[in-house]
DNA sequence: TGCACTAACGCAACAGCGTTGCTTAAGTGG
DNA sequence: CCACTTAAGCAACGCTGTTGCGTTAGTGCA
């Protein structure tokens, strides 16, 4: 049983809660915070595990605790030992580690141009993965379609042949259940509702119940949110728990998504993270938003006339008003204009923060290329789903 | 007893936590986190009080469990009935209310040149207060004098005369016990370490150990935030639960107090809401701070003009910054330049606002001015104390 | 080789949390 | 007057993490 009681995406920020909306926590929703919690655990240690004993010390719980939660979960076959460490002057620590291959989850990437599918284990490492041309502007009922087809291809069929594919049957049919699936595309949407918004250039998606849509043809639970949150989240997993971060997306157009003290922040509407159009030159040229002196328009300006110095600058300056803004620990660059060429970005972006850390006293915000997986976004979308799971 | 198991702002963001940086939850941090949500619910309803039933629905927990809880907050004294509502058809439902003699916080305020004292009760409501003059350059040693003698007067002598003296005297005298001291000051400052960094014009206050030398000298929990934050968290409580704001404060500087979900948002080290010197102009002019183009600059400098307008006008560019990137419900306006012209101040940055989300589609956010109690500041920095207690 | 020591961990009994099932209290309405 | 409704308490209960103590499996030294 994997947090049974909670459906995904449920109990963000309120740990304790058994049921979104009431905050009241009773014993299993205590039971289900403190499994989630050594889970997450487990799944940082990797494959060479982690002693009951640092389980105990990391979450507080005594060791008695922890000893029966890791039994609880190495008979739903979730974790599993991993041999012992050497002994420190007594009995040797028995390491334990996550089973990656007891669930699944898929991610869903719809671009404006193509669809990535991935199939990831419970550790977040992808199984398998596909993609294929896709076109938005065909409209929903289509685009639902080609969904349904990638999904159920995904689960019920990954095509024997290579050895990637031939593991994941192998663990689906071992019982590896799928959890379901996150689909991430361009904002702006409700993730709450799972419902797109007016996505730029592509009216007829505005209001279409994607997630409803979904979950009664599929069966599964499924989760929506934006292609940069989907992002965030998955760089959230690879970069270690509970700190603070903006991931700034720079391709088409200019999308940040937010991890505040390690869980993505959303907003009121979940709306946040819309970074394109902040103002920085209040008297600048205008923007296809009707705004002026937008960060997009001066960022893709400045690309478009092979000034990627001057658009460091001001993707700088937009990153140093959010760094001081809401005190985070570091800022992540990504995207395709960015990965054209990320040493001048890198740089640039980071002059402009060392400059304000310089004048403030304080502390320069490291700034660093988001190491890309193969598929970062799908595989953060599949995250959406995973993130519970491990009490986040 | 009141959250005995966790100590003064613990417990944020972690609701069952039993002590901070140990995530896992055992039954007296559920049971800490249950009383905390009740007893928050009894607060927010006010003198009028709120029956059993109703706690239940709002918590999610079971009838009788709220019968535990209320009866345990019924003998320390926190809770009492409060009559009782008119029946619906069956038993009427008998009203549970705070008991908010039952516990006191003291609020200081070290703005540069004044210290405002109060003593709030439980409900947040001033029970006392006192204003003097204040010398920040004076130096850490002497004011922390002040603040001793402040402290030691608000506690143990308030002046018998005044109604309100007279009430808070007997107050202390029944056994309410005074939790704590919040301490609210100018920023940059470290929250979690209780030191101030390099607050404008004071260089003698960098790493002094403020909240050390106060708990040791008073005997006393003591915390220390911004008055920024302070205000924000103050504004919280007043304006209903769980919802999302921006605290802007235009006065000797600009600064901002962010609650997102609810909760009050310090970033990683705790130096969030720095709004003053957001770049909002790239090759604006410059700004003591040695950037260019700083909100604080453009706004202070267009006042200093008697453009207010403008100011206005610039401040919302700010303001629309915020919104998208955090998505928030409102905003809200204060300090001393805002209030000697509140409606144009209002007017002009809702226009702002209003204008972008035309552009965008999104319902506008509303702006308002902060409806300031007699001593915002000061109010909110009893809140540092207050908040962990109902589980904040 | 043997013994003392240490560290990791399990077993069993336990205290305390919210839940369940049922009863009592106190109103309304025909 | 009685059936019905709603609020709330009492008692037993299941399940949580905790405590106390014993077992396992190493190291270190004589």
């Amino acid at each position: 049983m994997v947090n049974s009681s909670s459906g995904p995406a449920s109990a963000a920020g309120r740990p304790f809660a058994s049921r979104p909306g009431r905050p009241g926590g009773n014993l299993p929703a205590l039971r289900s915070h403190n499994t989630a919690l050594v889970l997450g655990l487990l799944r940082s240690a990797g494959p060479g595990g982690i002693s009951r004993r640092e389980l105990a010390g990391a979450t507080g719980l005594t060791p008695q605790a922890v000893s029966k939660i890791t039994a609880r979960l190495r008979d739903e076959g979730l974790a599993a030992e991993a041999g012992r460490r050497a002994s420190t002057g007594g009995k040797p620590p028995t390491l334990l580690r996550l089973v990656p291959e007891a669930a699944h989850a898929v991610g869903l990437h719809l671009d404006r141009d193509e669809l990535t599918a991935v199939l990831v284990d419970l550790a977040g490492t992808p199984v398998a993965a596909r993609s294929a041309p896709l076109d938005l502007g065909a409209g929903p009922a289509e685009v639902t379609n080609a969904l349904v087809t990638a999904v159920t291809e995904m689960v019920t069929a990954v095509g024997p042949g290579t050895a990637t594919g031939v593991e994941a049957r192998a663990a689906l049919v071992r019982g590896g259940r799928v959890l379901g699936v996150g689909v991430a595309m361009p904002g702006p949407l409700d993730h709450t509702a799972g419902v797109p918004h007016r996505v730029t250039g592509y009216p007829e998606w505005d209001g279409f119940p994607l997630r409803a849509t979904l979950t009664e043809r599929l069966g599964l639970p499924v989760v929506l949110d934006k292609d940069t949150n989907a992002a965030a989240l998955g760089l959230a997993l690879r970069g270690g728990a509970a700190d603070s971060f903006a991931y700034l997306h720079l391709g088409t157009g200019l999308g940040a998504g937010l991890v505040l003290d390690g869980v993505l922040h959303r907003g009121a509407r979940t709306g946040a993270g819309e970074f394109g159009h902040q103002t920085v030159q209040l008297d600048g040229p205008r923007c296809s938003c009707g705004g002026r002196g937008c960060l997009e328009a001066l960022c893709l300006g400045a690309v478009a006339r092979g000034d990627r110095a001057g658009a460091a600058r001001v993707l700088g300056a937009g990153a140093a008003n959010l760094v001081s803004l809401l005190d985070i620990d570091r800022v992540l660059l990504g995207g395709r204009v960015v990965a054209a060429d990320a040493g001048t970005f890198v740089r640039g972006v980071a002059a402009v923060l060392d400059d304000r850390a310089r004048r403030s006293g304080a502390a320069p915000v490291p700034v660093a290329l988001a190491d890309e997986a193969p598929h970062p976004v799908a595989e953060g979308a599949a995250q959406l789903i995973l993130a519970p799971v491990f009490g986040q």
